[in-house]
DNA sequence: ACCTGAACACCGTTCAAGT
DNA sequence: ACCTGAACACCGTTCAAGT
């Protein structure tokens, strides 16, 4: 049996999007990939190094130029929300490979007009903090209520998104005084 | 040998606090205890439980009636930033046991004057989420400069609580507004 | 060049059997 | 009541040997 990169990446990525960030371990993609664990090494340095790669794809349909902090803020919460455990993987890429990161990139440049250099990383990084931080627990719950572990009913996404945008709108205003 | 609930929790505190959350395993806490892996699970339901205790434990020293959100934020920040990965475990446990985490509630309180009872709440987890977002992303990157994955330097204390107050201010100054 | 086989050093959890 | 011994079902990673 014979793998690509393409093929691992995509597999990685499906393997998360359907079953979540605990059933991604690279004995399990090896094998839906008919292949012994070992030959994946050959095509990826490890386990960190491909999850930044599968972080750049759950990002990849975030806008390059989104119109305002708002939209990007809304933007950001839905890419992250199509795949399971997505601001839990996204998050912890963002320590060790800031580039990969494009939100906070775009986001920075959408304050550059209002504040200088510095601030305007700053703001751009309370945002994605923010947003990661919504996102993450929002799918922590939905993970432990499909355990079984929780029982509690997920709030609606109405509910979800007015209390987001909440969040936001707080951030933007105080921003923006 | 023979080992107490409070020896398995003192343990599994002093384990992330020295070492981080990667080496905190059922199995090298038993073996610190001078106890088979086994052993623990007759004090403790699962890893899960135990890392909820710790978690509280990591919140002990946050003032249960801080005087104002600010402070508020900048004691949240002191007291994840003084145990290793304390973001990231609060985090975790926030998602599953939201009556661990003591910082929302006395967030909430300071803000029930302000506004009703579910803005209130929004209020106090949109600053929860930020100083957890932000903490977790200090302590990564501080996690992976020592393991020298990472090898840029770690921005100077004074930059970082400013680069914190920044979020924090904005954050409040529009949920004052 | 790329993969297999097999190992190394780990995990969390369970449970009969011992004391 | 509490612990041990031993197992079960996993991990990520390495690497000689094969093709």
């Amino acid at each position: 049996m014979k793998v690509t990169r393409a093929q691992i990446v995509d597999g990685a990525y499906e393997l998360l999007r359907e079953r979540g960030l605990s059933s991604l371990s690279m004995r399990r993609l090896a094998q839906d990939l008919g292949v012994q664990p070992g030959a994946l090494y050959y095509h990826v340095a490890n386990k960190q190094e491909l999850l930044a790669v599968v972080a750049a794809r759950v990002l990849a349909d975030f806008p390059a130029s989104p119109a305002d902090p708002r939209s990007a803020a809304q933007d950001l919460r839905a890419a992250l929300l199509r795949v399971r455990d997505g601001a839990e993987v996204v998050s912890f890429v963002q320590a060790y490979r800031p580039d990969v990161l494009t939100p906070t990139g775009a986001l920075n440049r959408l304050f550059t007009d209002r504040f200088g250099p510095r601030q305007a990383e700053w703001a751009a990084r309370t945002i994605v903090h923010y947003v990661l931080g919504f996102v993450a627990e929002e799918q922590n719950r939905a993970e432990l209520v499909r355990a079984g572990i929780v029982d509690v009913e997920p709030a609606h996404e109405r509910e979800s998104a007015e209390a987001f945008l909440f969040g936001v709108d707080a951030i933007l205003t105080g921003l923006a005084g």
